[in-house]
RNA sequence: GCGAGGGUGGCAGAGCGGUCUAAUGCGGCGGAUUGCUAAUCCGUUUCCUGAAAGGGAACACGAGUUCAAAUCUCGUCCCUCGCGCCA
């Protein structure tokens, strides 16, 4: 959510930022928010003066009790008082939250660096890496490969838990862990601090860190408990910093936070998003940092980069694009996505997502930090893939399969994969 | 899950219907003093609104009683101790 002071100090600008997302909805959103807003004042205002009214007969009361003088009089004044005030309270109330929802659909202001376009098409590469040359033999597909192999059981998990569960075992459940493991040794020695959070929230925490809408279309919720399943370890470590006002000595506050994910609306179209790609469970090793807003900027880059480097070392080719203005989300105010290639299908497919929310989550969330001077500003959030791990074993399976029918482990892998350097059916 | 006790500012801790403008202590920040440090002293240290003066709110959260609630009542959440259950 944007800081209301901003709003208020600075409509035009804002207006002509959230203009570049081609949504006049959001316009008209801003709009009524500014509206409501100087209503809401005014009502502040009344309710605050009928308040000090209150205040002060109460004090005469209490004097004149004191003073053992008649107070019949004034109790009969202080009387009425409640009354229009708890319906002006009422209003008040009401219109203070409705602007408050209003506000948390409004959609975080923009980098200057993010490039106008129209939907995914608008989005530009500005990075490739690795040999995208066709290979010599027919890829085959993740999952039928895998399965084939014995490694992955798809039928079996669905039979159990239904569509959009998976069941991986052998060498590739272990390649699983070590992409893990490799994930968070990888990071830990670059200062992040290893975080396991709870895979449940409550609604009061999670509607801090989502879409509101998400809970109908993302979130399971527990029966019967005030309980959501978490979708990204992104939301419970963010979230746990709740209400916390946090030294600015302590910035930045670096973490990795693994977790398993579920996602109720997966979508799916065609052979090559089943098996490992849209799923309703699965792992990820996420990047979350919470800075000085001075900050944020060069973190981004630096998050991308160990997101880069992890996907260089599992030898995958991938490009990195700079999301525009028309396919951007609500929260980022810049975002970078990382693509890997499909042999199979000859194209980039995503597996990462890189974020600068800068004070948006923080306002929502009320996260603040304290400056030396002993000033309190909301910091700056950003969250990143460091590895979904499906994705990456199906990228893995893709690029790294041979002729033969097997499945080379990237060198980075090996110390973690018990002297296995391939994958390959069981004699 | 049951029983008992409890949740007060960054922390510790008093208050248990109107003197709460929340005591006191510790810590943080700013300043004074001082060769340096320490000690001492003064100020400041929640949020909202307001250009400011000011005003308002806040004692886990929500509702209620009352002219008036940190203080009384109810509900929810959480913590501590004991019992029960459990990987």
């Amino acid at each position: 959510m944007i800081e209301p002071k901003i709003i208020r100090e600075n409509y035009s600008e804002v207006k002509k930022n959230l203009l570049k997302r081609q949504q006049p909805e959001i316009i008209e959103k801003l709009d009524t928010w500014v509206n409501n807003d100087k209503e809401w004042r005014k009502l502040k205002q009344e309710v605050d003066e009928l308040r000090q009214e209150r205040n002060k007969i109460t004090e005469e009361i209490k004097i004149a009790k004191a003073n053992k003088k008649d107070i019949t009089k004034l109790l009969d004044k202080a009387k009425k008082i409640p009354q229009t005030l708890k319906e002006k309270e009422e209003t008040t109330k009401k219109l203070e939250e409705e602007n408050k929802n209003i506000l948390m659909t409004i959609p975080n202001l923009l980098d200057e660096s993010v490039p106008y376009g129209v939907g995914e098409e608008g989005n530009i590469v500005i990075r490739k890496w690795g040999d995208i040359n066709k290979k010599d033999f027919e890829v085959k597909h993740h999952g039928q490969l895998a399965e084939s192999l014995q490694v992955a059981d798809f039928k079996n998990a669905v039979k159990i838990a239904g569509e959009g569960f998976y069941s991986i075992k052998g060498d590739l459940a272990l390649l699983n862990m070590a992409i893990v493991q490799y994930a968070i040794e990888k990071l830990t020695k670059k200062g992040f601090t290893l975080v396991i959070p709870p895979y449940m929230m409550n609604r009061t925490a999670y509607e801090g860190v989502t879409d509101l809408n998400d809970f109908e279309n993302v979130m399971y919720k527990i029966d019967k408990e005030n309980q959501y399943l978490t979708a990204t370890s992104e939301h419970s470590l963010t979230a746990m910093l709740m209400n916390e006002i946090i030294d600015e000595k302590e910035l930045p506050i670096l973490q990795v936070g693994y977790s398993m994910n579920f996602r109720k609306e997966i979508g799916k179209h065609g052979l090559d998003e089943r098996g490992l790609f849209r799923l309703h469970q699965f792992d990820k090793v996420e990047q979350i940092v919470f800075c000085k807003p001075e900050d944020s900027a060069k973190w981004h880059e630096e998050i991308l980069k160990n997101a880069e480097e992890l996907v260089k070392d599992l030898e995958i080719p991938y490009r990195v694009l700079l999301i525009c203005t028309g396919d951007i989300g609500t929260v980022a105010s810049k975002k970078y996505d990382i693509e890997v290639w499909s042999p199979r299908e000859e194209k980039y497919f995503e597996t990462h997502s890189l974020s600068n929310c800068t004070t948006y989550q923080a306002t929502r969330l009320n996260i603040k930090y304290k400056k030396q001077n002993g000033e309190k500003e909301y910091l700056h959030t950003l969250n990143a893939t460091e590895v979904a791990i499906p994705r990456m074993l199906r990228a893995i399976i893709e690029n790294h399969q041979t002729k033969e029918g097997t499945i080379k482990i990237p060198k980075a892998l090996h110390p973690y994969m018990l002297g296995k350097k391939e994958i390959k059916l069981k004699k």
